[in-house]
DNA sequence: TAGGCCATCTGGTCCT
DNA sequence: AGGACCAGATGGCCTA
């Protein structure tokens, strides 16, 4: 589902032929570098000795460069083409930009905690809950310090692994953000508008832990 | 069938 | 100049 078969499809035709086309439409831009293979038989040419002057103006000749056959205006089919070309390269990019965030994206949900385990957060949902989950492990960590034991008295024998169970805090993993917290948001960049509260974290912070 | 999610295309803008 | 980044448009797939 992630290649559709009609860019499959298009890879095909285009890849036996992109070269091709490229330097094409290097050409066409005047970026390739003039052909000079057959210079080399003119320059060792036979001078005759008897004019210095001569052979300077030959010399001076065949260290100028060939003079380049007109350009006339380009067709507007080859602008067509070079412009089509072009997309076709930027658009080659962007789907590779997409994939790399998406794989980002992938490494990122592989690290978040879904209930179930198999569950796959959608794009919004890895970003939203990733952002809950970093607050609350901060929030974890706060208060072990605050409760002078540090990790220690988190992670004493009889607490679980997740910071949730040792702590008062929660996060969600779900599409449904907690529909109470909407008050305080002082971890939370964004605070204002009901779409953001999907962004704060699901303990319900006491007013006073942000004095 | 409507709505959500996603991949891709596209043109504009910014950066190197 | 060319590539990266971005946002809008579009169409396909899936599910309630």
């Amino acid at each position: 589902m992630y290649v559709k078969s009609e860019y499959k499809e298009e890879e095909a035709l285009l890849s036996p032929t992109s070269s091709e086309e490229e330097e094409e439409e290097e050409d066409e831009l005047g970026l390739r570098r003039p052909r000079r293979a057959q210079e080399g038989s003119e320059r060792g040419s036979f001078q005759p000795p008897d004019s210095k002057q001569a052979a300077r103006r030959l010399r001076a000749e065949s260290k100028r460069r060939p003079a380049r056959p007109p350009r006339g205006p380009k067709s507007s089919e080859s602008v067509q083409r070079i412009k089509k070309s072009r997309r076709v390269k930027a658009n080659n990019r962007e789907r590779n930009r997409m994939h790399n965030l998406n794989t980002a994206l992938d490494s990122l949900r592989e690290v978040l905690p879904t209930f179930p385990e198999d569950a796959k957060l959608t794009k919004i949902e890895t970003l939203r809950f990733a952002h809950n989950y970093i607050w609350a492990l901060s929030e974890t960590l706060r208060l072990a310090d605050q409760l002078g034991g540090g990790l220690d008295s988190l992670l004493s024998p009889g607490s679980a692994d997740s910071p949730s169970s040792s702590s008062s805090l929660a996060w969600s993993c779900t599409a449904s953000p907690s529909p109470s917290y909407s008050t305080l948001s002082p971890a939370s960049p964004s605070s204002s508008t009901s779409d953001m509260d999907y962004w704060q974290p699901y303990a319900q912070p006491r007013a006073n832990d942000f004095i």
